[in-house]
DNA sequence: ATATAATACTATGAAGTCCGACTATCGGGC
DNA sequence: GCCCGATAGTCGGACTTCATAGTATTATAT
């Protein structure tokens, strides 16, 4: 494990920014924070993802096929609800396919598309791991509760600029 | 780009958590939001940095050489400070070398160690960059002033949490 | 003094993501 | 009916990051 510095490495940086003169220093700060609060909580999933031989990846797109009512989707509207590129979902699914976790399946009127649908093993394990995440609160058990929420909504007015829905 | 969805995404993953009774519903939506805005601004910066042949990580680098006295610190340290893999540093300062904004100049006492010193190249395109960015408020100009430090002083909690300092 | 542990960096390989190009298919306007 | 733009998925390439292992050097303990 990485010794912690002596100060915090952020507040360091906001410092430096200031007495240069380099102006956005709270856009800065709060994007750095960002960026390394997702590094912090991608390793801590992943790691907690890692038994079940998944990644949040894999385990956002098998959560959401469990959740549709004929438990298969289009991959195109799999992409644009968890919000990635095409090529990802593409590259998602053949792991996802290999592991028996989901089936591709065509369409039945819409020869273009393609259809992944979750199997049985794909239900269970993902149920097994969302029970995981929960038991370490998605690596966030050290922000309380206000925490949460607080982040949640300003974030959300991030993604709603971002033009997300 | 992409067509905005009709509802929000995480919202939408949040009602289907609580349905299905998965528990940490606050704690995944908050991972969720922090992994989209990580991708958001991700992409948001480095397209604000592309002119100047730089993606965040290396900007990040240089901006902190041109912030200590003598130009030029340890790899070790670079990767302390921004909180990445060494192997990771290795291939930053590669690419900043590449393009003649860096350069690695042995340690004077200590011959494992590896400095890597700005060229005033190199801090001519820092301070651009930042000029750039702070110009695009670090793609967060969708956030108001209150949430930045709301976003900054939740997040300060998960990176102690994670032992940053 | 010397053996052992710790540190610094790099090479290599694996994993994940994205972009751009490509093929196939669908749908609307004429 | 037909053309042309839009849509769906995949492939190849480029990029970034990390883990692991290996080499070289320094620090520590006896």
């Amino acid at each position: 494990m990485n010794m912690p510095l002596p100060f915090d490495p952020i507040a360091e940086a906001r410092r430096n920014w200031r007495d240069r003169g380099w102006g956005a220093v709270e856009a800065m700060t709060a994007a750095t924070s960002i960026t390394r609060a997702h590094q912090i909580l991608l390793k801590r999933i992943d790691t907690a993802l890692s038994p079940f031989g998944l990644v949040f990846s894999r385990f956002e797109a098998l959560a959401l096929l469990s959740f549709t009512q004929t438990g298969a989707m289009p991959l195109a509207r799999i992409g644009e609800r968890l919000q990635v590129h095409p090529a990802s979902v593409t590259n998602t699914i053949d792991r996802l396919e290999a592991d028996k976790l989901v089936v591709r399946i065509p369409h039945p009127t819409d020869r273009r598309t393609t259809l992944a649908e979750i199997t049985p093993t794909g239900r269970l394990l993902a149920a097994d791991a969302a029970d995981a995440l929960a038991k370490m609160e998605y690596g966030l058990d050290g922000m309380g509760a206000d925490n949460l929420t607080a982040v949640d909504n300003s974030l959300r007015l991030l993604r709603a600029d971002a033009g997300d829905f």
